[in-house]
DNA sequence: CAGTATCCAACTAGATACTG
DNA sequence: CAGTATCTAGTTGGATACTG
């Protein structure tokens, strides 16, 4: 594969994934599978309520997130990973498992 | 391992990974071991002197680029990733791969 | 060649107030 | 409860000019 075309794919990904709240949203909801808007808000500290729709909205526009909507007063939003959002979680583990290695490697930089 | 503690460390990976042009730049030297700075820029259309110069800066802070100055004039200097930058590569591949599912994916929901 | 320095436009995200 | 609307401060990145 072409490293320019790679480069460009990766960048695609990149764009879905960070978004400044966006692996703490996904992390959440493949943990606790299902969670209601103000929920994801107390479970967050520091996001607005701006960021937080804005966030959801783009990855239920990426069909990673599902929003059930209940039509009833007060109303009651319920998100979800969706079937094929699951795909994202191994994604997330990399990083993750890299940021661990990243954070030792630091340390042991200081401490020469 | 808690998830919010998860998150935090996956930002961090995010921040050093992403950067508008840090893919690119980290798989052009991934393919070509040696770059030196107009042969990135060359490669790179549309980055910027600035850009190329902060986003290697940045990288080069991370430990995952090494920057060789070659004390001549004309001035020379040759970038590569470094022993420890070579465990970013499967965190690339592996968010291309998941790009390549993604772009599939939403190729099929458009044909619904 | 490999940068720095400066300025500015555009976008982002936070605070705040309001609503079905 | 689950948003939307508005305004604004701060950051980012691009264009451009200059330099050892």
């Amino acid at each position: 594969m072409e490293k320019q075309a790679m480069a460009c794919k990766v960048d695609e990904a990149l764009e879905i994934i960070v978004g400044k709240w966006k692996p703490i949203i996904l992390l959440l909801l493949f943990e606790h599978k299902v969670m209601r808007f103000n929920e994801l808000k107390r479970a967050i500290p520091g996001i607005t309520q701006k960021m937080l729709t804005t966030q959801l909205r783009e990855l239920e526009e990426e069909d990673i997130v599902h929003r059930e909507i209940y039509p009833q007063v007060p109303p009651k939003v319920e998100y979800s990973i969706t079937e094929y959002g699951k795909s994202i979680e191994s994604v997330l583990e990399v990083m993750h498992d890299w940021s661990v290695l990243h954070l030792e490697h630091k340390k042991k930089l200081q401490n020469e």
